[in-house]
DNA sequence: TGACAATAGGTGTTATGACACCTAATATTC
DNA sequence: GAATATTAGGTGTCATAACACCTATTGTCA
């Protein structure tokens, strides 16, 4: 059953517009997949932004990306990505190596164990992902896609 | 200009599917206009999540909200209500009071401060909501929001 | 080439989130 | 009505996020 978010949040009083209720929704639906990902990740040890630093070193290799470079490409803000890295590098998930050409820069890249780690989820995930939007069809994936990009366009 | 998500956070290869995509693109959409938000409130002294708290609690007026009664209601999850409002009571945004008939209850109301802090934010709030998807007609909002209802429908 | 700015990364510290567990009050059941 | 379960709230503790600041390295330019 499709409830609405007034409904959801037992909100008595109408929203005072289109905009605030488009906003609302959107945090709250991002918020909740987000939680849906990390309880679903968490018997495997590793958080949903660990898992998202994880994905991205293994599309970037075999280079590896230092720490700017990978901020920039995170799904959600992580101002501590070093303390991030020191984590993955603790668990290792991840190894780091300082440049020689540039001795400010450090390259992260992910390891064998985390890329093993990375294959095993990925399949679940993968269902996962499908079932939990098994009730759209690919017109309404495509619309939210779209109308999605376009909330973020706007700056 | 629109950007897809793949070229926001710089991906290579395509999405494994539409639902990933969609996903993917939900999570994004909703931290970065959560963290918007955050940045918008930050001179007021307030974050997000405290912001919802007296929200819903000034909804409550005059009668208050138990601890779970708002959890209940919160737009994200907060599972640790009780330090939460022991932090808005400290800034005398929020009063608790032990009910008589049950003593197992708190009940928690809003402070003339806190409303005083609302309404001072409720213009300016409700103007950046709009401004933010403004770009956005009538019709593209309300296909945003009955396509996120049905999303979160999924369980 | 020396001064200064910019960049990359790291650290100290505080606030907050998460989780397990605890206590008090009330409801339930025999 | 005594034993037990349930509910509401709180606390201890640890992990993580947030923010300001620091150091090392490189780039820039007079």
């Amino acid at each position: 059953m499709v409830t609405t978010l007034r409904e959801e949040i037992k909100q008595t009083k109408p929203f005072a517009s289109l905009e605030q209720e488009a906003h609302l929704s959107l945090v709250r639906t991002g918020a909740l997949l987000f939680d849906e990902v990390e309880k679903f990740l968490k018997p495997y040890g590793i958080t949903a932004t660990q898992y998202n630093v994880l994905r991205i070193l293994r599309g970037a290799e075999p280079n590896g990306l230092c720490r700017n470079e990978l901020r920039d490409r995170m799904l959600t803000r992580m101002p501590d990505m070093t303390r991030l890295l020191d984590r993955l590098e603790d668990a290792d998930l991840v190894g780091r190596e300082r440049q020689d050409h540039d001795r400010r820069l450090v390259r992260s890249r992910i390891t064998s164990a985390g890329l093993k780690l990375l294959a095993d989820l990925d399949d679940v995930v993968r269902a996962e992902e499908k079932r939990r939007l098994s009730h759209l069809n690919d017109e309404q994936l495509g619309t939210l896609i779209d109308l999605l990009a376009l909330v973020r366009s706007g700056n």
